[in-house]
DNA sequence: CAAGCCGTTGTTAGCGCTAACAGTCTTCCT
DNA sequence: AGGAAGACTGTTAGCGCTAACAACGGCTTG
């Protein structure tokens, strides 16, 4: 049965007068104080141990004000992208000494994502990292807490907070203009949901690589990131063959889709039509065939929006938003490559 | 440029104050608390609107004793069934008037599953969910401080807290008793790295399976849950057509790698080989063939996992342990079905 | 009409901790 | 020898909130 079940966990005191000191000096060892003798250090550490004393941050953090906490908004944390990105965020944050509480949203929008933030507010949190893929979310940063750091992931254009983000466009361009290499003569394009800015972006990118090669841009076909959607565009494009020998997916699941819808119709990819994804989840290496893609390095992300936000806190209030880009790079697999 | 910047953040007083009250009140309003006269609480709220107000929860936390907080530690929750059972156990906590303190681990031992714990513990989380599907961090929840709710996910047969998994036994059995059914003679079975209480379950599973039918239980293929070793054990299974007939695989990306690698040599399925996997991922279906597999329902774990943990935290010590059951089910698509 | 009750509000203490200051005892220098 | 500086420890106040109790007025009841 082991030693009897205590009513209330030990506290400081209780550390204290075990080892025959005051709190105080409990304390002190506790945040390693400079000024205590090894001798006292000693018999406090004996103490705690004995008794299994754990300190009470949520006492600590109501006198010092810092929480060691950070809050992190995001979205969908089951698809590839915000779940490697939080997980970057996380371990990033651990590394820096702050936990993290989330909250995850299933739709998103101005309200819900302020909701949010207020809860964490609430919570004393000394920081917020919102991942916020969707324009609606974007702007509720807008009316971000006065005095409360906060960081932006593919947050859009907001001067209100700081940003970080990977170069959708960039991305874009590098994909489309990999298939220009190969001497397609233009480059259709699956897209993601209108109200993502990452979306938006890869649409932009596309656009601008396919304008400034002087090529036509073919009708967009509009997806919402899930393989079927991807599905249902193939078939179309399968539909086509004639005309389409290039297409530019907006994701890798999606991307999936096409491959399947063309497989099913016996199109031939790379023969007849080459694809190019964004993501590189890991299962795209081992897609039919292995797909090129266009790599997110969300790891990244995640740990630079940590950086710039521990930043902010441990400057204090006048801070400057700052903006940061990560670059995509484009991955070759065998989806691209023959020319028709 | 608007009002000026506040140097602190209004408190209660400050809202007793504009309101004509004692801050006593303020907090009963806060509180809903029921005897408040109708005037006296539309003053409050005018007053906490005026200002701006937020309470403080952590001061809160520090006299009620109880943070509304739950800390979940997970193992890399890029992976689709961690992530979305932190997502269900997110989305549940919420319902129920709980925040979440995640700590996901790189690597899970149970020195560091420990560590975690001591960590949220002082951070005064209520109770902490523990998804913990390798052995070693099962073990670590015997050395639960006393005292702490808990819930372990995945997590074994440990009797020191309560568990709620997915029955992967029965999983395993489903699926090869499908291709059985189909008159394959047996089934080989590519598993989950070993240390994975899951992968051990679904090996105990196939092999009860075809024990029970009395069929011969051919070596097993080792992967680590990973695409390509899928790839590395499909390139032997290839090269075996003449005996295999019928592979159950772990998990879906794994089969992924199967199905790749018998695609590049050749190999029909479900023509000459039949592939059945788990989990039930969202591509999954849209594999080249479509993939036959078991499906886990994620999202209620998670909530079923916090169902038990705010019983026992509102149920007070002595609460009983419990062990909840999920079952899985089949999903049928073309990579079975054909026989040989 | 006194006694009692109830709805409403205020006052006080204290959750567990750290900051700030105040001691005490050494040590070292002029 | 006297005093300043430094190392170490203790005492006190207070972070922002809620629990517990006290106080007050209006109402009912015998």
């Amino acid at each position: 049965m082991g030693p009897g079940p205590r009513r209330r966990p030990p506290i400081m005191t209780d550390v204290a007068k075990v080892a025959g000191v005051s709190h105080q000096t409990v304390s002190r060892v506790l945040n390693e104080h400079p000024n205590v003798s090894e001798e006292t250090r000693t018999q406090v550490l004996r103490a705690i141990d004995l008794l299994g004393y754990r300190r009470n941050l949520v006492a600590r953090a109501l006198v010092t004000r810092n929480s060691r906490r950070l809050g992190v908004v995001s979205f969908d944390t089951t698809l590839y992208g915000p779940a490697s990105t939080v997980y970057g965020i996380e371990q990033a944050a651990r590394n820096a000494g702050y936990f993290i509480s989330i909250v995850s949203l299933r739709t998103i929008d101005r309200a819900r994502v302020l909701d949010a933030i207020g809860y964490l507010t609430e919570q004393g949190v000394e920081g917020i990292v919102v991942v916020a893929p969707q324009r609606s979310a974007a702007e509720a940063l807008e009316d971000m807490p006065a005095g409360m750091p906060a960081v932006a992931v593919e947050g859009g254009r907001t001067d209100s907070v700081s940003a970080v983000s990977v170069d959708q466009v960039e991305g874009a361009v590098l994909a489309t203009r990999h298939l220009l290499d190969l001497r397609h003569e233009t480059v259709w394009h699956v897209s993601g949901p209108a109200d993502w800015l990452e979306a938006e972006g890869r649409v932009r990118g596309w656009r601008e690589a396919l304008t400034a090669a002087g090529r036509p841009v073919p009708d967009l076909l509009a997806g919402d990131w899930s393989p079927r959607s991807g599905y249902r565009a193939g078939q179309r494009l399968a539909a086509m063959t004639d005309e389409v020998t290039a297409v530019f997916v907006a994701n890798d699941q999606m991307a999936l889709g096409v491959l399947r819808a063309l497989m099913e119709q016996g199109v031939s990819v790379p023969g007849q039509i080459n694809i190019v994804g964004f993501d590189d989840i890991p299962e795209s290496e081992f897609f039919s065939p292995p797909l090129t893609t266009v790599r997110q390095d969300f790891g990244a992300v995640g740990r630079r929006s940590i950086d710039v936000l521990v930043r902010q806190i441990e400057m204090g209030e006048p801070y400057a938003r700052e903006r940061h880009v990560v670059l995509p790079r484009l991955v070759l697999r065998a989806s691209t490559g023959t020319v028709r």
